[in-house]
DNA sequence: GGCTATACAATTTTT
DNA sequence: TTGTATAGCC
C-alpha cells in the first residue's frame, strides 16, 4: 500500500506527516486538513512498525474519534481497531475503571451526568437548609466544575483565602461546603461525574507512580486533537504521559477556542512551547474547504481578537459568492426568508438538502426555523437538543441497570425506589436518607435492612424493593446486557406501567424502552465487543451524546440544524447561521468582558468556517422571547465582516407593525376555547357531610365542589375504601371515602 | 401517599 | 412559551 499518501499532501502537512520522534505542534487553520494529517500521521506511524497498542489518539468528541479510527483503518486495515483512540472522557474513564479499587473506587463505579449532578447538589441544598436562590444547581456545579478542572481538592478550596474572598463576595460563602459535602455523597455512591474523570485520573497518576509509569511505557506516542479546548486537567494529563518518550503531538486552532466556559485553557496552546523548547511547529494555512470570499470574510472577523497565534489562512479556490445577510421583521419571518432561501438555491443549482446546515447560537432558536421548514415541505434534522438519553423513561430505565451494577447509585436508588409506584413516599425516602446518614451507610444498606430502621408496614415494600434490585444483579452476573435489561424492564414494572398509558405521548414512551433495549441488543450482537454485560453496557452510554446517536439514523435528504458549538469541525456546503443579532449573537451573557467576547467571535470565526460555498447571516429586528415581543438591533459582528466581502439582501421594507399584527392574528387563531371543568357549581347553603361509612353503588350523592353523582362502584385497596361517583357536571372522580366529603342524598 | 392546579422561573454553549 | 416546584386537595 506503499507511501503514495505522502504525495497528496502539502509540504506543511507533509512535515507534520513525517515528524514522528519528539514533541510537535501542529497549527491547524480552518479547513486546512488537519483531520488528514493526523490520519496519515498514524499510518505513517504504523507502517513504521509502531505497535497500534502503543498509540494513543484524544479527540474531542466521539464521532471525530470514529470517523478517525474509519479512516485510518481504510488505509492501514483492521490494525486500527487496535489504536487507544477516543475522547479524554472515554479513556480514562477506561483507565479508572481497570484501577479503580487503587484510589477507593469500584470497578463497575457509576458516571453522573449532568442531571444526576445537579439534582444531588439541589439534594444537599435542601438537606443543609440552604437559600436555594442563592445556591443554584447550576451555579454551585460551576464553580465546582471550574475547580475541580484547575485541580484544587476540596481541602485546598476550602483552605484558600482568594477563593474564600471570591465566594463570599458573591454571597455563597457555602460553596466549599457544598463542593465537600458533594464530593463525600459521590464517593459514597461510587460515582464520578464528568470532571471527576479527568480529576481523579490526576489523582491516580499522581498518587501512585506505578501506574503512570505503566501508562508512560504502553502511550509511546501521544497525540491531542482539538487541543485548544482543553482545561488544565486534561493539560496535566497529556503532559505527564509524555514525559518518559517526549513523542507528544498536539494539535488545535487558536482561533477556534470556544469551550473557556467549560474550563478550556487556550493558554496550553500558547505556553505549548515552553514545556517543550526542541518542539516542531507545523502551521496549516492553507484553506482547502472554502471559497477565497468566505475566508476573507473570516479573516477579517478575527483579526478584531487581541489574543492569538499569527497565522494567515489563504484559499486557492474560486472567489465564490459574497456573504449574503438577510434582514426580517421577526423570528418567524427569519424563519420564512430562510426557508426559502434553500428552497431556491437547491433549485437553481441542483442541489440536495444534505449541502445546507443552519447554525444557531441557542437551542431555542431552532424552533421558529423547524416551522418555518415544515410548511415549505422540507425535511430537517435537528443535532444535539433533547437527548434520547435524557427522556424520563429511558433516565428510569437506566437508572434501574445501574442500579444492578452499583447498588450504592444513590440518583439511581432515589430516582425508581418508587416508580412504577410502590407506596414509598417523600417521607419514607427522607427517613432512609437520614438513617443512612447517621449510621453512616449508604442507601442500599438502610434499604436492605428497612425492618430495622421503619415501621413494619413499609419496611416490608422497601425490603422487597432492595431484594428486586439483588435479583437483578444475580441475572445480570450471568446474562449479557440484553437478556437482563429485557428481564430488569419487564420485572420492575416499567413495561406494564408505560403499556397501560394508551395516550401518545405514553406509545411514545413505550416505544422508547423498545428502543433502547434495541440499543442494548445491539450492543450485544456486536461482534468486536468482547465484554457484553450489563456494566460494559452503562460505561458505553454514560459518555455517549446525542449528536454521536443522530447520524445512525441519517436518512440522508434533509437540512441539518444545530448549534455553532455542535458544528465544530463538519462542513456544508451552504451555511446560514441566523439570529444575527445582539444580545444572542453575540450573546448577552458573553459583552460584558473582553475574554468572552473574543470567545464569542471565535465561535462566529467557526460558524463562518463551516460553509465551503455559499454563507448566509440572518437576523430580525424584533423577536418573541418568553412569549413577549422584544425588539433586536443587528449584531455587532456583520459589521466586523469587512465589507468587501458582504452583500446586503433586505429585499422588501417590511412595515414594523407586522410581526405584531402577524402574531396577533396566530393568538387569535389559537385561542380555543378551554375544557376546564366546571368548577363553578356552589354547594347548597346547609351543606353537610354525612357518615359515609355505608355507602354503596347506587347511593345519589352532592359533592361540594363536583356537585351531584351516583356512585356507580365502590372499592377496598389495602383498606382505603375508594368511591367511584359518576357526577353530572364533571363526569366520573375516583374519591378516597376518608377523605371525601360527600353528602348522601 | 398521590394527584392536580397553580405559580414561577428560565435560555448560552457540552464531554 | 415551556417545564418544574409547591401547595392544597382527595
Amino acid at each position: 500500500m506503499a507511501l503514495d499518501y505522502i504525495n497528496l499532501l502539502n509540504e506543511s502537512q507533509r512535515g507534520a506527516v513525517l515528524h514522528t520522534e519528539g514533541p510537535a505542534m501542529i497549527i491547524a487553520g480552518a479547513g486546512s486538513g488537519k483531520t488528514r494529517v493526523l490520519t496519515y500521521r498514524i499510518a505513517h506511524l504504523l507502517e513504521q512498525g509502531v505497535d497500534p497498542f502503543n498509540i494513543l489518539a484524544l479527540t474531542f468528541t466521539n464521532k471525530a474519534a470514529r470517523e478517525m479510527r474509519a479512516r485510518i483503518e481504510k488505509v492501514v486495515g483492521p490494525e486500527a481497531k487496535n489504536l487507544w483512540m477516543g475522547t479524554f472522557h472515554s479513556i480514562f474513564a477506561r483507565i479508572l475503571r481497570s484501577e479503580a479499587d487503587k484510589i477507593g473506587y469500584p470497578r463497575h463505579f457509576t458516571i453522573y451526568d449532568t442531571q444526576d449532578t445537579k439534582t444531588l447538589i439541589t439534594q444537599i441544598v435542601k438537606e443543609l437548609d440552604l437559600d436555594d436562590k442563592l445556591y443554584k444547581p447550576s451555579t454551585v456545579l460551576s464553580r465546582i466544575s471550574a475547580a475541580k478542572n484547575k485541580l484544587i481538592s476540596v481541602e485546598q478550596y476550602l483552605n484558600d483565602p482568594v477563593i474564600r474572598q471570591d465566594d463570599e463576595a458573591a454571597l455563597r460563602p457555602k460553596i466549599g461546603v457544598l463542593y465537600q459535602q458533594y464530593q463525600q455523597r459521590c464517593f459514597k455512591a461510587g460515582a464520578m461525574d464528568f470532571d471527576d474523570l479527568l480529576y481523579q485520573t490526576n489523582v491516580l497518576f499522581k498518587e501512585h507512580v506505578d501506574v503512570l509509569n505503566k501508562y508512560q511505557h504502553i502511550f509511546k506516542h501521544v497525540m491531542v486533537d482539538e487541543y485548544q479546548d482543553t482545561n488544565y486537567s486534561q493539560y496535566l494529563i497529556t503532559r505527564k504521559l509524555a514525559a518518559k518518550d517526549r513523542n507528544i503531538c498536539v494539535v488545535g486552532d487558536d482561533a477556534q477556542s470556544i469551550y473557556a466556559f467549560r474550563g478550556a485553557d487556550i493558554q496550553n496552546i500558547l505556553n505549548f512551547e515552553k514545556d517543550y523548547p526542541e518542539l516542531a511547529i507545523f502551521k496549516l494555512e492553507q484553506n482547502y474547504r472554502s471559497t477565497k470570499n468566505i475566508v476573507k470574510a473570516a479573516n477579517s472577523v478575527i483579526k478584531n481578537n487581541q489574543a492569538q497565534l499569527r497565522k494567515s489562512v489563504f484559499s486557492d479556490n474560486e472567489d465564490g459568492t459574497k456573504v449574503e445577510v438577510i434582514r426580517a421583521a421577526s423570528d418567524n419571518e427569519e424563519g420564512k426568508l430562510v426557508a426559502n432561501s434553500i428552497y431556491e438555491d437547491k433549485m437553481n443549482h441542483h442541489l440536495s438538502y444534505e449541502n445546507f446546515a443552519i447554525l444557531y447560537r441557542t437551542n431555542a432558536q431552532s424552533r421558529a426555523m423547524e416551522e418555518a421548514l415544515r410548511k415549505l415541505n422540507i425535511k430537517y434534522k435537528i443535532v444535539g437538543g433533547l437527548s434520547f438519553y435524557q427522556r424520563k423513561e429511558i433516565k428510569d430505565l437506566v437508572a434501574y441497570l445501574r442500579l444492578t451494577v452499583n447498588p450504592n447509585d444513590e440518583q439511581a436508588l432515589r430516582r425508581v425506589i418508587n416508580y412504577p409506584k410502590r407506596g414509598i413516599g417523600d417521607t419514607t425516602v427522607a427517613k432512609i436518607i437520614t438513617t443512612a446518614d447517621e449510621h453512616n451507610e449508604t442507601l442500599y444498606d438502610v434499604v436492605c435492612n428497612a425492618n430495622q430502621f421503619l415501621p413494619a408496614r413499609i419496611a416490608g415494600a422497601v425490603q422487597q424493593f432492595g431484594d428486586q434490585i439483588k435479583s437483578y444483579a444475580v441475572v445480570a452476573g450471568k446474562d449479557d446486557a440484553f437478556e437482563a435489561a429485557k428481564f430488569i424492564a419487564k420485572n420492575s414494572g416499567m413495561i406494564e406501567d408505560l403499556y397501560a398509558d394508551k395516550s401518545i405521548e405514553g406509545l411514545s414512551r413505550y416505544e422508547n424502552i423498545q428502543e433502547l433495549l434495541n440499543g442494548v441488543k445491539a450492543f450485544v450482537e456486536d461482534p468486536e465487543r468482547e465484554d457484553k454485560s450489563l456494566a460494559a453496557f452503562l460505561q458505553d452510554i454514560a459518555l455517549v451524546t446525542d449528536t454521536d446517536l443522530k447520524d445512525a439514523k441519517d436518512d440522508g435528504e434533509s437540512v441539518t440544524m444545530m448549534t455553532i458549538h455542535s458544528a465544530k469541525g463538519l462542513e456544508f456546503r451552504n451555511v446560514y447561521i441566523v439570529g444575527m443579532e445582539e444580545n444572542l449573537f453575540p450573546s448577552q451573557m458573553m459583552i460584558t468582558s473582553r475574554a468572552d467576547l473574543e470567545e464569542e467571535r471565535r465561535l462566529f470565526y467557526v460558524a463562518i468556517t463551516r460553509a465551503e460555498k455559499k454563507l448566509t447571516l440572518s437576523y430580525a429586528t424584533s423577536r418573541y422571547q418568553w412569549g413577549n415581543l422584544r425588539s433586536c438591533e443587528k449584531s455587532r459582528f456583520i459589521d466586523e465582516i469587512d465589507p468587501t466581502y458582504v452583500e446586503f439582501k433586505y429585499g422588501q421594507e417590511d412595515s414594523p407593525f407586522a410581526p405584531v399584527l402577524e402574531r396577533r392574528s396566530n393568538l387569535v387563531a389559537v385561542q380555543k376555547p378551554k375544557l376546564t371543568v366546571a368548577k363553578a357549581y356552589v354547594p347548597s347553603a346547609d351543606f353537610k357531610p354525612s357518615d359515609t361509612s355505608n355507602l354503596a353503588a347506587g347511593n345519589k350523592v352532592e359533592h361540594p365542589k363536583f356537585g351531584y353523582g351516583t356512585v356507580t362502584k365502590m372499592e377496598t385497596q389495602a383498606g382505603q375504601t375508594k368511591a367511584i361517583i359518576q357526577f353530572d357536571e364533571v363526569g366520573e372522580k375516583t374519591l378516597l371515602l376518608s377523605f371525601a366529603k360527600l353528602r348522601i342524598l
